[in-house]
DNA sequence: TGTATCATTTATGTATACAATTTTATTAAA
DNA sequence: TTTAATAAAATTGTATACATAAATGATACA
């Protein structure tokens, strides 16, 4: 409704200025900085710190923080401070089972209303987030993959559901970053075209059907086996007092 | 994730002692307000009363008003501070529909995973509401009966889509409030028991059906054709430079 | 050497002071 | 009386100071 998140950082930006103020910025770093996987789950957020690495008080940052939180991608605890948030294995799969019907909605709702305009900006996306992983540049291609997801919410034109889906794809990120088996590219971009292209041929079904296995692969990236990346001490020595 | 919104107010409370401190009972205790329909759309929510009101400093209810914002009750505009939400024709329709998609999953799941002992957790929920409803008490019974279908929710068992929920109902809450029909009364409960009577049956495809047609008795309720209680001057005065 | 207790340091939680902005009130002109 | 311009008041935005709790390190003791 009032913050948005769209990138702050590199590839194919606008530079243009925002009517917000420093804040949105601020947030938009740690948001991309988490959904490019520059900053791990699990790792701590210094309020001081993230307030001398920006220029301004604690106060602005621990605003910055509880909007982050809202969003899923961060983790407060009283008295104890912030990090990035480090889903469980049982959080990350109700994640994922959320995201696929929300998406399944989204698709039948973008299969009706996209404008060929929508659909070329869509299109253009997929490009660039091409560039990104034939560049070399996983990071980068990884939030667009996500922004791409976010667009297509915001063409299936419903807000609370885009603010849902934002949430969800920004916690899929972390899901990935924390689970994700070794030596598996993403290659997402490609399932991106046949989407749009079941889209722009008004087939509801095959959007829906290439969407669902999209989310199967996602599903099939990830390892739920051990407890990710952050070690879990709990998991890793549940043996020892039987 | 954090923070719950458990009723904080008159009926059937269990008065038990929270962990949070005093800042849940100050979302709690407006977040309430707002459901119970004791505070209208639009209502202006100056910070410095509101601190008197509960004791604390402008630091305090300002990040409540973020908290409330944030699950979309509260509309919160740059420089010129916080109000209760007064979601246009458009935003209400928007909410309305995503609700239906939310409600029509969550009665699914419910039938699937309703233990005897969450069954009975509900039918009591409903008697409490009746009671409200027959005692008069309008604004309890309308929030009581948000919190039967955010208590579906959690039987659910789908924390992120609990949130999501959260946030929809209240939305709805402040729908009605703004755009409900003279002289029609709640009578809800009716409904919430046939739908329980369908999922102790374990009759997906009924329970849903009445889900439906609940949400429709919502929407009968509304008229979308005035702009709402709170005044809209825009729209008012639309003819003017039209 | 290992453990427990206490002191120190560090970080978070809250209140308050001041700055910037908006709103309201006042005054002057048409 | 209405409108515009200006001044005053009130409200929000941000930084900082202090309070409180957690994490760390030091010391005493077994």
């Amino acid at each position: 409704m009032s913050k948005q998140a769209d990138s702050a950082t590199s590839t194919n930006r606008a530079f243009k200025k925002r009517t917000g103020s420093k804040s949105d910025t601020i947030y938009a770093h740690i948001f991309d900085a988490i959904l490019e996987h520059r900053l791990s789950p699990g790792t701590k957020l210094s309020e001081e710190a993230l307030g001398e690495i920006f220029g301004v008080s604690r106060t602005i940052i621990r605003r910055e923080l509880l909007q982050l939180a809202h969003e899923g991608v961060v983790s407060i605890r009283p008295n104890r401070g912030a990090m990035v948030a480090n889903p469980s294995v049982e959080e990350a799969r109700q994640i994922l089972y959320a995201r696929r019907l929300v998406e399944r909605t989204i698709t039948e709702l973008v299969v009706q209303n996209a404008t060929e305009k929508q659909l070329a900006e869509l299109r253009k996306m997929v490009v660039d987030e091409q560039n990104c992983f034939t560049r070399g540049e996983m990071g980068t291609g990884i939030r667009l993959s996500g922004e791409f997801h976010l667009k297509l919410a915001e063409v299936a034109g419903n807000a609370p559901l885009t603010g849902f889906q934002r949430s969800l794809v920004s916690q899929t990120s972390l899901i990935i970053a924390q689970y994700e088996k070794v030596t598996r590219s993403h290659c997402s971009f490609d399932e991106h075209n046949q989407l749009l292209d079941a889209v722009a041929a008004k087939d509801t079904e095959k959007a829906i059907s290439l969407m669902m296995r999209h989310m199967d692969h996602i599903d099939e990236k990830l390892n739920f086996d051990d407890e990710g990346a952050t070690d879990d001490l709990h998991a890793i020595f549940s043996h020892v007092r039987g």
